[in-house]
DNA sequence: GTTAATGGGTGTAAATATAACACTAATTAT
DNA sequence: ATAATTAGTGTTATATTTACACCCATTAAC
């Protein structure tokens, strides 16, 4: 007997993406959620969510259904959990592989998301989701919390260049609490992974503020010397 | 048509558990690990696994797959990763969730580990194994080392009494470093999740150690009302 | 052109947490 | 009696974290 054969005796499953797709806009952590279109529960709020198709990876996939809803490629996407409850949703058993994304809200494809019925949502005014998918917010939230404390993957949330207020702010929206501005500073700048510009951001203030860029470079070259990227 | 049939355009596709397994003794931490009993790769190490039936949610299928090695229930597992390349198995295309398991190593039932040709290894001796499983090791390793700072989840590899010496021994093997005796007793006595018992183990000393047991009620107290575990 | 308003930028000291360190105690085996 | 073994205990130095307040540069309004 061929030994392929062993594997006919189990059960196949429908295997789901579902993206929790956290964007950075004034001021505000923002999730972007869709407006469900078929049954279901049609016109709940939902996650972007799609299937893996038989000649892709999972995490192809979940690049493949962001990109289908934001137009973006190349994006910061992280795997948190697999929901896997039979009857977690309602018709059929599907098993289901959460990833978070990090997405630069002004790279948003506007129409696209308008096209799926999506729209953002300040992440303290989340409406009811539809299965469970306030569970999978929950946990990305914790995770990012988590992340942005020793891997600078906040960056992802910002424009290429950027103010340390900016930052601040958008660590504040991450982590729900405010932090002291010369600390913030202090800390941010001793792990010398921003490099500043001979350009100002005067969008928002007279005096105007230096703008910096994140240096992926001399990051990587950080850790892979042992050193350590520690927020907070 | 009916809504359900908007799943049947999908692929479906075989799910499995694979399960790193932890265990403590002689100072050591430890991973079981099966023999192959079957093609692809027959003798190659290999960690323990299975599918997901479709009657069962991933982590009752975690739950299961654990018991028929072990022969125990009520053990603490956690979900990690989920493998999702198209590739990573030989035959087949398998989409497979890593889980890790803490187990007493003395409550192991080794009959049943060694009818499937299980065997433990310690964490630095680790043989090569087969497809992605020297990466999901890797993974859990991090994660096993993350989580028991933050979290008491160690004692689970511990019997219900033990000393702080054995305790601080755990934490050195997890780690992969020693710690300085007055330190660890004085952490990890200040988080006051452990009880001294009137009972002192004589077998690694003649003096003979204090016995303590983790006091559960007492940690959820704590979590419940804002403290935070930190170890190190 | 003076002034008011706005966000930008900076240093120091106190408090807390972490790390380093060495001897005595109790028991058993010889 | 004593040698060997693991258990148990406090203090000091160092590093990290937190708290805190004022001047700067520019623009807009008068």
């Amino acid at each position: 007997m061929p030994h392929t054969s062993r594997y006919q005796s189990h059960d196949k499953h429908y295997v789901a993406i579902d993206s929790i797709i956290f964007g950075f806009d004034d001021d505000t952590l923002k999730l972007l959620l869709i407006k469900r279109k078929f049954e279901p529960c049609k016109g709940c709020w939902s996650l972007m969510g799609g299937f893996v198709a038989a000649n892709e990876s999972v995490d192809e996939a979940a690049d493949r259904i962001l990109e289908e809803l934001t137009g973006l490629k190349d994006i910061y996407l992280e795997q948190i959990h697999t929901y896997g409850e039979v009857n977690r949703e309602l018709d059929a058993r599907v098993i289901s592989v959460a990833y978070y994304a990090l997405i630069n809200i002004k790279d948003y494809d506007e129409e696209l998301g308008r096209s799926h019925g999506a729209e953002w949502f300040s992440i303290d005014e989340i409406p009811p989701l539809i299965f469970d998918h306030g569970e999978m917010v929950g946990k990305a939230m914790r995770r990012l919390k988590r992340k942005t404390i020793i891997q600078p993957i906040g960056f992802e949330l910002l424009p290429e260049k950027f103010t340390l207020s900016q930052l601040q702010s958008l660590y504040e929206a991450i982590h729900q609490q405010n932090f002291d501005k010369r600390n913030f500073r202090k800390k941010i700048l001793s792990m010398e992974v921003l490099t500043q510009l001979n350009e100002k951001d005067k969008v928002s203030s007279k005096r105007g503020a230096y703008l910096y860029k994140f240096d992926k470079d001399k990051y990587d070259y950080l850790i892979a010397n042992g050193s350590f990227f520690v927020l907070k």
